[in-house]
RNA sequence: GGGCGGGUAGUUCAGUGGGAGAACGCUUGCUUCACACGCAAGAGGUCGUGGGUUCGAAACCCACCUCGCCCACCA
């Protein structure tokens, strides 16, 4: 072990203690992660490398704790930020989290509940003392989690949303947008949430279709015994009516134009109005207006100047102005009214209704449109921007077909009220001269009226869309407004990070507020993952008891394992199934190379450091050039896959080559003659096993971080971290020939096996081989040269080339890659070796007779490239041969081959 | 109402024009001196359905079925 390893783990100070035969995440993990902190790892920024890359986390809510989902997010993210800083370049994770104003708020005022007291009590002070506490735990919870999942942030530059610096980007953009006339207070129907008594813009309702119901009423039209029949889903809704709509042209109706209606249960009177927004098809063709209540009858009752009466408190009650109802729930006195409503003769029935109702995306609690005064962005004029950006390829989504989800948003975008009535959160910065009567925004606090210098003066209540802050994160991180180094340096970033639930809520307002404020996009990425669902494919939720916390999957498989397992079953933007048991696949696989490692550090113990350009070619076998050439090419394709957010391809192709090529074949080749070759003939393939070791381990660094540090720091000759160690290189050309020989003689290999397996041969029992290739050249020529490479793979003493066998000796036959393969037996097994030939004829004949037909199709020859034809000559010819060495075996034995 | 994504091995999923792949699970055999979290050999698929384009379709086009998601001022 090396001298740093020592020093970050007190415990373990044997340099001798080889490595265990099990990999013991738990005993290393947290080492590292101390490492990094004392060393400083990722926060040496900006370094030399004039290349930047740079990504800022989406700030985890302080509510609780991270999910699956956020240990995706920080998995992918990481191993983009390892991967860009072994590439060179200056690589720049910066950290923080979201205050969360309503989430936040929520779960203090529950636990206040729980005390028995309510934030009223407590006051405004107090209270959002009590959340800093709140947050103040929980930060250090989520930290300690972004911490053991391996996330390699620079916490030295880590912010919070509600931090002095986000505030100053808070003020700053916000008095900007409104000395420019984009920001405005105006009275209007928005989204509210009775249960957290707020409002919410448009994107924070959430729509569930729900089982209700059509309910038909009869509105009495004055000075007539007509009735108006009306239909509507909200009965109760109707002590705030200010009119009945009908379509001008609606023949029904013409009569009634100009006549008034008589509100039942009320008895205001209220007018008949007409209007084309009426669909005549739709219900009764009727329809009640409640201007308060309703953002469509709000747009109607604007238009007709009709009063707008609020019947609803801002918790769901009815007002006092309606006594019969007044303080009743708002359900409550829909079963009410509807009885009222039967007992006046006025209710004429009730038929069953499927409608979306809004939801808060909070508590859950639905929604009403409420009419109250609020503050607004405007949208229109800084959507423009970020919608051409996009167009542009200035920001680009990954996977493209977000782009169209967000262009589609930001094309039919309202404008957004930003004020909650809550007490978390940044407050509106906002002063009313109570003399003078000017209103300004400022960034300092206000003390003196600009205008008349007075100090009486009053601040708004109420505070900001956590969206607000999160929404400037790019900038804030990076130090705007102050004109820092950082923001030239790193602004725009590389990538965003971030799963498609949040396009609109953050994606969007950061395009729009970092092409405003920034005077340029704010990432040139934006790569949109999926989400972490159960088994089944279920969402998890707390509700549906299917959630996997994190922390105890890290603490069962280690922190790698699990980030293994979602690069290595999450493709590129899909959303990625797990079950506990699932994440034994990144467990075995870390085991895996934990004991390759091992092994190579126990056959070659100090491997010389000669780079392979060095090596004796001489003494280079096929095998040698073999994986040489293959580790060369997984190095490209990793290096490529990576570059284009494939990850999941990228972690297939390396675990792919370290468990198949490299220790499947490769070592196993290595096996014995290392023992037994010359003494520059082993020191070469010693060379070569540290050397493919090493650069695995790189590009497996930003996948595993933790385990390959760890095997790292147990390698001869290394003292930094794994990190600076630089992506390998490509130092081996490529080699077809080699790999198509290497092929031929596993298959070779396998059929060997194959025999002996159906012989039921013990494994160690070795067994004599003769091979006809019937006079291949090139096939007696390979076989000749790697008679060792088969002894060893299959357990075969004797192997003769070309040579047939005497009579009378016993033997079994395989036909593999175009060589009839005898394995020589003692038992009589003839019936065995007929039954597997003759279903290798079949399927040989079946074959055989798909490709003749092809190439026996005019069309096919004279349309199919070249290629692709002799491609399938070659192939026949090869079935051909096999199936004639099928045959004349099977006739040698006694069976007619048909 | 509009849009998007999925339907491929028992399961979870890769696979964008040349005779279907992985992981897990399953069967068989192995305490082969790195690893049983392992090794080896196997079984297992009319690639949702029906048309079309093409010499050739799991892949491209159309329609449909089905599951999921998103959007919409669905009284």
């Amino acid at each position: 072990m090396s001298d740093k390893s020592k020093s970050a783990n007190g415990n373990n100070t044997d340099a001798d203690e080889p490595l265990s035969s099990r990999c013991d995440p738990a005993s290393y993990e947290p080492k590292w992660i101390k490492y990094w902190e004392d060393n400083k790892i990722f926060s040496k920024h900006p370094s030399a490398s004039p290349e930047k890359f740079c990504i800022v986390i989406p700030p985890p809510n302080v509510t609780g704790s991270l999910h699956m989902g956020h240990a995706l997010n920080t998995t992918l993210q990481d191993a983009l930020v390892r991967f860009n800083h072994l590439n060179g370049r200056d690589a720049l994770w910066i950290p923080g989290m979201d205050h969360a104003g309503i989430a936040t708020q929520n779960v203090v005022e529950k636990r206040l509940r729980e005390e028995g007291t309510d934030r009223h009590a407590l006051g405004r002070e107090k209270f959002v003392e009590r959340v800093w506490e709140w947050k103040n735990q929980y930060h250090d919870n989520i930290k300690g989690q972004l911490e053991k999942m391996g996330a390699s942030v620079d916490w030295s530059r880590e912010r919070f949303t509600l931090d002095a610096q986000c505030s100053l980007a808070v003020r700053t953009a916000f008095k900007q947008l409104f000395d420019e006339g984009l920001i405005y207070q105006d009275y209007r129907i928005i989204n509210w949430c009775p249960r957290c008594k707020t409002a919410l813009s448009d994107i924070e309702v959430e729509y569930v279709e729900e089982d209700s119901f059509f309910y038909h009423i009869k509105y009495p039209v004055k000075d007539s015994d007509e009735f108006l029949e009306i239909a509507t889903t909200r009965p109760e809704t109707l002590l705030g009516d200010a009119a009945v709509a009908i379509h001008p042209n609606d023949e029904r109706y013409t009569h009634l134009h100009g006549k008034i209606c008589i509100l039942p249960l009320v008895n205001r009177e209220i007018p008949i109005i007409t209007e084309t927004y009426v669909d005549m098809e739709f219900g009764t063709g009727a329809l009640k207006i409640t201007p308060a209540h309703d953002p469509n009858d709000f747009t109607i009752g604007r238009a007709h100047g009709l009063p707008e009466y609020v019947m609803l408190t801002e918790d769901g009650h009815i007002t006092a102005d309606y006594p019969a109802y007044a303080g009743m729930d708002r359900f409550v006195a829909r079963k009410k009214i509807i009885e009222d409503l039967k007992a006046a003769g006025l209710f004429i029935k009730q038929e069953p209704y499927k409608h979306s109702v809004g939801h808060c995306y909070r508590c859950s609690v639905s929604v009403e449109p409420y009419i109250s005064l609020q503050w607004f962005v405007k949208m229109k004029e800084l959507a423009a921007p970020a919608m051409q950006a996009v167009r542009d390829g200035r920001t680009r989504f990954v996977p493209e077909r977000w782009a169209g989800v967000y262009l589609d948003w930001l094309e039919n975008i309202r404008d957004w009220c930003i004020s909650r009535q809550l007490w978390w959160g940044h407050r509106v910065p906002v002063w009313d001269c109570k003399d003078c009567g000017t209103r300004s925004s400022s960034i300092e606090d206000l003390h003196k009226c600009p205008k008349c210098d007075s100090e009486n003066l009053s601040m708004q209540e109420d505070v900001l869309d956590t969206w607000f802050s999160s929404g400037l994160w790019p900038l804030s991180t990076l130090g705007w407004p102050d004109k820092t180094d950082d923001l030239k340096l790193y602004y725009p970033t590389s990538v965003l990070v971030t799963g498609f639930d949040i396009i609109f809520f953050w994606v969007a307002r950061m395009m729009f507020f970092g092409l405003k404020f920034g005077g340029d996009v704010p990432f040139r990425d934006v790569f949109i993952h999926g989400i972490v669902r159960d088994e089944t494919g279920k969402k998890m939720s707390k509700s549906s008891g299917n959630v996997i916390d994190p922390l105890k999957i890290i603490d069962i498989y280690g922190a790698d394992a699990m980030r293994f397992t979602f690069l290595y079953l999450g493709s590129l933007g899909q959303d990625v199934n797990v079950s506990e048991d699932r994440f034994k696949t990144g467990r075995n696989f870390c085991n895996k190379l934990w004991n390759t490692a091992r092994f190579i550090l126990m056959m070659a113990p100090d491997a010389p450091r000669k780079s392979i350009k060095e090596l004796d070619q001489s003494v280079l076998e096929l095998k040698d050039r073999w994986i040489l050439a293959r580790y060369s090419a997984v190095i490209k394709q990793t290096g490529d896959l990576m570059a284009s957010y494939d990850l999941n391809e990228a972690a297939q192709g390396v675990y792919s080559f370290l468990w198949h090529d490299f220790c499947d074949w490769y070592i196993e080749l290595v096996k014995r003659p290392i023992r037994e070759a010359t003494p520059e003939a082993a020191a070469a393939m010693k060379a070569i096993l540290h050397h493919i070791l090493r650069g695995t381990l790189v590009m497996l660094h930003p996948f595993i971080p933790f385990i390959t540090e760890e095997i790292w720091s147990s390698l001869p000759g290394t003292e930094d971290s794994i990190l600076e160690a630089g992506w390998p290189e490509v130092d081996w050309k490529s080699d077809e020939e080699s790999v198509a020989r290497i092929e031929f003689l596993q298959e070779i290999v396998r059929g060997i096996r194959d025999v002996r397996a159906a012989l039921k041969v013990p494994p160690a029992k070795k067994v004599a081989v003769a091979m006809l290739t019937h006079g291949d050249k090139e096939k007696i020529k390979t076989l000749e040269e790697a008679s060792g490479f088969i002894s060893d793979m299959a357990a075969v003493e004797g192997i003769t080339v070309e040579k047939p066998l005497g009579e009378g000796v016993r033997a079994m036959s395989a036909i593999s890659a175009g060589v009839e393969i005898f394995i020589h037996y003692e038992v009589e097994m003839s019936e065995e070796e007929i039954a597997r030939l003759m279903k290798k004829e079949k399927q040989a004949l079946n074959d055989i007779q798909y490709c003749e037909n092809k190439l026996g199709d005019e069309k096919f020859i004279s349309k199919a490239p070249r290629e692709i034809i002799e491609k399938e000559r070659a192939k026949l010819a090869g079935m051909m041969e096999d199936l004639k060495k099928i045959k004349d075996r099977l006739a040698f034995l006694g069976a007619n081959g048909k």
